[in-house]
DNA sequence: TTCAAACTGTCATACAAATCACAGACAGGG
DNA sequence: CCCTGTCTGTGATTTGTATGACAGTTTGAA
């Protein structure tokens, strides 16, 4: 049971949890697997179990901009759910995935018969957009230096591993690209800035993966 | 009853407009009232009868981002309701306004007895949060150009009036600083950008209202 | 182990947009 | 009516970022 509440707006809470569990199937994909694209239609929504997987949408000029980076805990594709629109991203793994699938009949028999499942619906959703409007007002005032900040702090939360000392370790690969994709700007200035953080102190490298010293320091760049 | 439906996302549903009246109380503000601040607490949601405001934040810098600009039909706040965060934006009152209010206490009786409500409830907040996933998306790839197409096209869809012939009547005075403020430019820019648009007979203006004369291509610069 | 492919760092250059600096138009209060 | 404050248009200049072009580095597949 319990499973401690993780950082805010991680994960979903248990009893939406326990209930997918009951009403629902599994999916695996492999690394690199897609598991629907933008513009797909569909009825479910997925539940991350294990593994990592991204959120991209292509842009018209070929650009890929990266949403998000989800881990275990995340819950993925309930818009389509409940707008009945098409996806609105692709979804595609980072590592090997099981995903727990549930259908749109089965969630509205499931809250109906227990409101509190809207309630949590509602509050991920709030969530969801508080994030966004972020978004919107730091691409709007921020420097690219600021951005890929907020990149690396949007990374940490998806699956970002807090550490005794209190620096929280990135625990996947990530690219330049990835990151560049985040922030939208070009990946050679995500590669300066991502430097210049470095250099601070504020981020170091073990591997390919990313490590955040001072997370209070990154949260003041990223201007949140 | 009937009330056509109107644009998409534009307004909320009439099961729960009715719900509202039941169970609220009546809000007035003048032009330029303030209804609440960013970071305010705040428990309540309201719904606009009547009047047109505007959703803004100020950035550290001191700039406003215009958020939207939501007419009758609109509903507001809602977001502090569902998770008891502050208020994400600031809503003031571009002209005056008779709102209805409803408390947390009473929407959740409403609702839990009305699962009607939750479902729509989520509706609304999944199409705000399309609408701004694609801000993210297009702030990231377009020019001011395409920027400022978009913030008119949002403010068709927030306050616009649809004329026989197809154009779209923004029946509100809006400044150059109020587009800026949406596209997230400078407004010299927006000034040169909307000249642009008046150039090439997508826009015109009747006084201090702006019509859309080619509602097709405006939303084909803004690439939605 | 070797080799190709992907990733990274850093140039120099080009360009879009912000900023600065006004002047003219307009509106609304006194 | 005038006169102040807001709104608009437009130039000249500066700045931040994208782009293109590579060389060095890592990774992982054969």
């Amino acid at each position: 049971m319990p499973q401690k509440p993780s950082r805010k707006g991680r994960t979903i809470p248990w009893a939406v949890r326990r209930s997918f569990l009951n009403a629902a199937r599994g999916v695996e994909l492999r690394a690199r697997d897609v598991l629907f694209h933008a513009g797909d239609a569909g009825d479910g929504c997925y539940f991350v179990r294990e593994g990592v997987v991204k959120a991209s949408v292509i842009a018209k000029d070929g650009q890929e901009r990266l949403l998000a980076v989800l881990g275990p805990g995340s819950l993925i594709g309930e818009m389509s759910l409940i707008d009945d629109e098409p996806r609105s991203a692709t979804i595609s793994a980072l590592k090997p995935c099981r995903l727990i699938h549930m259908n749109k009949a089965a969630f509205f028999r499931l809250a109906d018969a227990n409101p509190q499942v809207y309630r949590e619906a509602l509050k991920i959703l709030a969530a969801r957009l508080r994030g966004t409007n972020d978004s919107v007002v730091a691409q709007g005032t921020v420097t690219v230096q600021g951005r890929v900040a907020r990149a690396f702090a949007s990374l940490a939360q998806g699956l970002g591993d807090e550490q005794k000392d209190g620096r929280i370790l990135i625990a996947s690969k990530i690219t330049q690209n990835d990151i560049a994709g985040m922030a939208g700007v070009a990946r050679e200035n995500a590669s300066r800035a991502i430097n210049e953080l470095l250099r601070d102190g504020i981020l170091s490298r073990a591997g390919s993966f990313y490590m955040i010293d001072r997370p209070d320091e990154l949260h003041d760049m990223a201007e949140i």
